[in-house]
DNA sequence: TTGACATATTCCCATATGAGAATATATTAT
DNA sequence: ATAATATATTCTCATATGGGAATATGTCAA
């Protein structure tokens, strides 16, 4: 069995350094696919693949402007990747608690 | 070119599901391989390679204990996860704080 | 209609994957 | 030493991947 898709889910679509800059990139605004282009130094065509994979997954949402698509982040498919990370946020408090704590009883010594 | 190695970073790691189980489970206790090969009903060899790659990525730590080895979550590899997915809370929130409003503008009419 | 522009799709290819099965390594018990 | 237990590694295989290059689709302008 190879890997899981990458359009499985959003962890494996995220995975993917050059998709997750696409997204930093069009959280704030829609944006045309060519600025992306522009603005991340990508071939178009890698650009449109790595947007259709978004896309699939619910992380971007398009709209149509003439012949430009404008795409968008849609932060509220990012939730679950944070909301599973969240759950380990108590534990490594502890565990830096618990650095911090024998770094102090060093220094006692 | 093929996807990034699973074992790149924590992000490709993470986007096998088996492994955020392990993770899970890790979480609380360290634990040995036998346990997880029990609790979550994969193939010893499965398991055994998964970790590999958690281990890889500093996601997880081991221990010898006798002819065992005990796994432990190493939360503290988590946070970038948490931390780049947290970069677009605040836009969910406006987002969803929209979607409600038009709702409430709706039920005006 | 024709051409220019913007984006999407298709084809080819080298490569890493995860599962399964078999085997190797390491540690303890007798 | 030998056997039993616990874990790790190796091998094979079908498959999805991302890049590159070429091409298709869709939309506007003249």
């Amino acid at each position: 069995m190879p890997r899981a898709t990458t359009t499985s889910d959003a962890f494996n679509a995220v995975a993917e350094p050059r998709r997750r800059e696409i997204l930093n990139y069009l959280a704030l605004q829609e944006r045309p696919v060519g600025d992306i282009v522009l603005s991340l130094g990508l071939e178009q065509p890698s650009v449109s693949k790595h947007l259709r994979v978004l896309k699939d997954v619910g992380l971007v949402n398009v709209r149509r402007d003439g012949r430009r698509m404008l795409y968008r982040t849609n932060a509220e498919a990012i939730r679950p990747l944070h909301e599973w990370a969240g759950t380990f946020e108590r534990l490594w408090r502890n565990q830096l608690a618990r650095v911090k704590e024998r770094a102090e009883n060093e220094m006692k010594k």
